[in-house]
DNA sequence: GGACATATTGACTGACCAGTCAATTCCCAA
DNA sequence: TTGGGAATTGACTGGTCAGTCAATATGTCC
């Protein structure tokens, strides 16, 4: 007897097999009946488990924000500086969106959809406050220039997501490496305060000079 | 008798509410019935005009990303600078968002949706082409990072997006002012060769000290 | 005016689909 | 054992909706 299995192997496997359907066919694409045969259950199953088919939408997005959320932010909290910080989040994004494929384009999809309910939305905002605070650190540190904390936040939202959607658009690892460093460089020269022409410090040690300064 | 009225008349009415409707709705929330009861035609009138209701969506999609394509790109060509034409088209961007709010929010809500055909996603682009040809001029030139053209375009797209949604969250026209201004920042110090404390060039006419706080 | 094409109508249909439910199995505690 | 609740099944239903079609209107050219 393994310990904590509350007894959600037909549930995951409901949740799991829906979210590849609905990003390939959208919500409406995709019948109940459909999604219960590809996850190897009855149709009454998926019903037992999520009243309505909104339902379980709802708790996908859930699911899905809040990991998303929590991946971003980890080891956030370990980083010394406001701006190593962004930084990781933004490698932790990236990283992110590549190894779930699936759930990244289900979050691109549907981030607009009229058809995720309000409160699911306002919760998938909540895991992501955090990055609320530390773009007002940074603005208060004098890092980030100085800018309204709602449009610097949902310009980096919306710039992760361009980076990665390029990133996955090549198969090369090696040239993605390079990719998120370009993306990131964008990023922070986006904010910066006092933004750089080698915005990765780590970049082509040109024993160039950082212009003025 | 008019001139020149290409028989548009209810193929315009229906166009206009789908609009409307699907951006409220979603492409399956919306039966055509509804979208013909609206419009104020008969059922058998959207298809006489579109043949299908995937062929309403790819033509609804089609006139709007073109339509978006030739208004972010007015003017660009008279300006002088690689600088000042990725400026106009920003400025165009957010500026056509904020007027076509439906619009606006149909691509937002449709860009990556699987119900729109592959065709019309790629016809949809050929509208943007000139942007990737802007930002390798600017390469060339040095006043744009060497960097992926075609992440720089993804990252650029998105970031539009992203600022115009942060945008059309403000009422205020004032702040919207102030808004635009700090996005556009945004956008050029992410790409700029140089990036400048103050990217906006018309900054705030403060003595000027750039640089160092 | 009449012939032909194009435009418009709305009742109708066949398919499909979210959600129900009565029956059955599974699991465990007493 | 057994009793009972939780889980699971799949046939079924009531409603909805994309698309059809035969009838009617409108316009245009000769």
């Amino acid at each position: 007897m393994n310990l904590m299995e509350p007894a959600n192997d037909k549930r995951d496997a409901i949740l799991e097999t829906a979210l590849v359907l609905f990003t390939e066919r959208g919500f409406y694409g995709t019948p109940t009946a459909m999604i219960s045969r590809e996850a190897g259950v009855a149709t009454g199953t998926l019903f037992f488990y999520f009243k309505t088919k909104e339902e379980l939408i709802d708790a996908l997005y859930r699911q899905i924000k809040s990991e998303a959320g929590a991946a971003f932010r980890a080891g956030v909290d370990r980083e010394p500086t406001v701006r190593a910080k962004i930084r990781r989040v933004g490698e932790n994004a990236i990283a992110w969106a590549t190894t779930n494929r699936n759930k990244f384009r289900f979050m691109e999809q549907f981030a607009h959809s009229p058809f995720v309910s309000t409160t699911a939305h306002e919760e998938g905002m909540s895991h992501f406050l955090f990055l609320q605070e530390l773009v007002r650190d940074g603005i208060r540190e004098g890092v980030i220039r100085e800018s309204d904390t709602d449009l610097l936040c949902s310009v980096l939202a919306s710039s992760l997501t361009g980076i990665a959607a390029g990133i996955m658009a090549t198969p090369d690892p090696a040239r993605q490496k390079i990719l998120v460093r370009q993306g990131l460089a964008f990023l922070w020269n986006g904010i910066a305060a006092h933004p750089e022409d080698d915005p990765c410090g780590n970049g082509e040690k040109t024993g160039t000079k950082k212009r003025s300064r």
